[in-house]
DNA sequence: GTCTATAAGATGATAGAC
DNA sequence: GTCTATCATCTTATAGAC
């Protein structure tokens, strides 16, 4: 995703509902926001990518963290939407064909099964680095006041919805959840650009990833800067 | 750890020899940097936490890029070391007891036994939140041209650490990684700060450290700030 | 070895026009 | 709804004294 161009940089002075601009702001604030973090991004930087001035962006958000807070929220929100499809779709019946393709050795069983097909939808949509870059950022805020606490209340929210109404469980959320973590690691620190150049890489990627890695592989990243 | 007194603020214009002081710095960047990450640590903050002035830590390690390579080469350097230790006291029997004071549900043979050893090390080791969090400053630094490099060569590093130098192989590794990446985020997010405060947070915490949550419940974590 | 002074360049946010 | 101009502040790094 290059950054510069999640929208047309030509076209300014376009007029557009606010709620329209809105989401054009939030999809490349969470892009900017993602890879250098809270501290490390510039408003100017996010208004270039939406393709707007920068007083606009403070304009419409306020502040840069009630900005970086919405872009957090919205990337929560489309992962807790997508654990929930799944749930859903696996409790209506809708996923037995995907049911039955994952094989004996992922386990059986409800809670086994529902990691798997969950494990499959989280690889598929942090596809978008700047959903689980978002999330990674959050992950090291502990020590900021509001940045922080939202961070801790959207990580607990996802553990009760694992846990408790997927219910898959204690020790197979975290099991789940640790895999996820190691997922997060590789690939926010782009571990894939040492793919095929670094056995050690290679080997870690493969056995983590497992059948999920060629989507990894799939992704273009250029090195933003 | 408070910040603002690693050192005596009061004891300026102390000579010191250089490498003394070297350190002095390092472990100060180390404390700043882990909570507020590279771009949101000024040097006039380490300057302060370290008791001497700015100009002076630029002096010293030419620029803040330079010294946030040494402070995550210094907490890279103690994890390697801290695991290496491990495995040469296992493999000369001199941890004949902890092994058997682990229990049978742990798993048998070297490499459980390895699995769990090194996981109470890993836990005694980030106590310190300095090299914890300085490891997970690296792990979102994957952009980063300089930074992101090294990030994955330490990554990589300690992968192969585990798998070939302890022999630890390559499932068990991996869980090991992942189980340890998702202690790095509780403990990063601070969710012991909702500890006895939030259901959720308590059982997920009690589930992922298991008989090493005493040791991160006794940490003073003063919210930094 | 260590400091003070300071240059040179961002950066978040506000004011006010269109 | 959107921009330009601009302020006040902060930040890295350099120069040079002690």
């Amino acid at each position: 995703m290059d950054i510069s161009s999640v929208s047309d940089p030509a076209a300014r002075l376009v007029r557009m509902p606010a709620q329209e601009r809105r989401e054009l702001i939030l999809e490349a604030a969470t892009a900017v926001f993602a890879e250098r973090g809270y501290a490390g991004t510039t408003t100017a930087q996010v208004a270039q990518a939406a393709g707007i001035s920068q007083p606009y962006v403070v304009r419409m958000f306020g502040t840069k963290e009630k900005l970086f807070l919405e872009a957090l929220d919205r990337s929560l929100g489309k992962l807790m939407d997508s654990f929930r499809s799944v749930v859903a779709d696996y409790d209506g019946g809708r996923l037995a064909e995907k049911v039955a393709a994952l094989g004996p050795e992922r386990g059986t069983g409800r809670q086994a099964h529902l990691k798997a097909l969950l494990s499959f939808a989280y690889a598929d949509l942090i596809q978008d680095r700047g959903i689980l870059l978002m999330l990674m950022q959050s992950f090291i805020s502990g020590h900021e006041p509001v940045i922080g606490a939202r961070a801790r209340e959207g990580f607990v929210g996802i553990y009760r919805l694992l846990r408790d109404e997927a219910g898959m469980g204690e020790e197979v959320t975290r099991d789940f959840l640790a895999h996820g973590m190691l997922m997060n690691t590789l690939i926010s620190l782009r571990l894939t650009d040492l793919y095929g150049q670094d056995a050690g890489a290679d080997e870690l990627l493969k056995c983590t990833m497992g059948a999920k890695l060629p989507l990894l592989l799939a992704h273009e990243t250029p090195r933003a800067n």
